[in-house]
DNA sequence: TTATTAAGATTACGGTTGTAATAGTTAGGA
DNA sequence: TCCTAACTATTACAACCGTAATCTTAATAA
């Protein structure tokens, strides 16, 4: 439920958030563009998904098709808490003014900033 | 120099970034309003910090000041990249939009972000 | 029906982490 | 000078992680 998914889970997990259902060769295919993983370690890491009980599978025939169980924005907001947490005691205001003034930003993203910040005013 | 520094082992740098050289019961006690851990538990995260040389320490008397080598803005900068790497692909914009949209953030917050956006866009 | 084979399940193994207990050393007081 | 308190260093240990090899099972082709 809200086990921790590591950063080496995480590839898997990405590949069945985008994708949908997945066999595991699949899986591995898709990983293989970026890790250079053998499918045995894809597979250790899509047990321990479906020990943590993030993911599961239906049973088609010979293929088993893997999907996750838990949303990839609720998994996005437990690890953004903690990043939070440990670098910006928590405080999300710190770390937006970190990211604007440490990344690079184009014009037209600061624009786009801009205006989404002037939307979220006025519903406020 | 570029060890990641875990979770628990970030309480003892912050102190140490904080407040800069302290005892290592001091350092306990610092911790302890938080964290219920041991001083002996301290004292272990205090060693392997000394192992990553990421502190080190002047030996005062019977008194050891620790202290970091490594600055607070460089860990960061560590985090932050493994962060926006697994949660973001890598994209600052795509965190920045995800925080405005998804924190609250008050009225007076988002006019100093729109303010620094100005500041970022006119200097760029 | 049986052998093959493509899955999945189990086991492995060294390194890291969280958490701590025990052993060793040394500065200072008696 | 020698003991002791105060520190540090070493060791522990289970869980978790990255990475993978081997064992089982079951679907299918012959």
């Amino acid at each position: 439920m809200n086990s921790r998914i590591t950063e080496a889970e995480w590839e898997v997990m990405e590949c069945l958030w985008t994708r949908g259902n997945m066999a595991a060769n699949e899986i591995f295919e898709a990983i293989r563009q970026r890790k250079s993983w053998t499918d045995k370690t894809v597979k250790s890491l899509i047990n321990r998904l479906l020990n943590k009980e993030v993911i599961s599978f239906v049973k088609k025939g010979r293929r088993y098709e893997y999907y996750p169980l838990v949303e990839r924005s609720h998994c996005i907001q437990v690890e953004k808490r903690s990043f939070l947490e440990r670098l910006f005691g928590g405080r999300p205001m710190s770390a937006i003014v970190h990211f604007i003034n440490e990344e690079q930003l184009t014009r037209e993203e600061i624009d786009e900033l801009k205006q989404m910040l002037d939307e979220k005013r006025s519903d406020s």
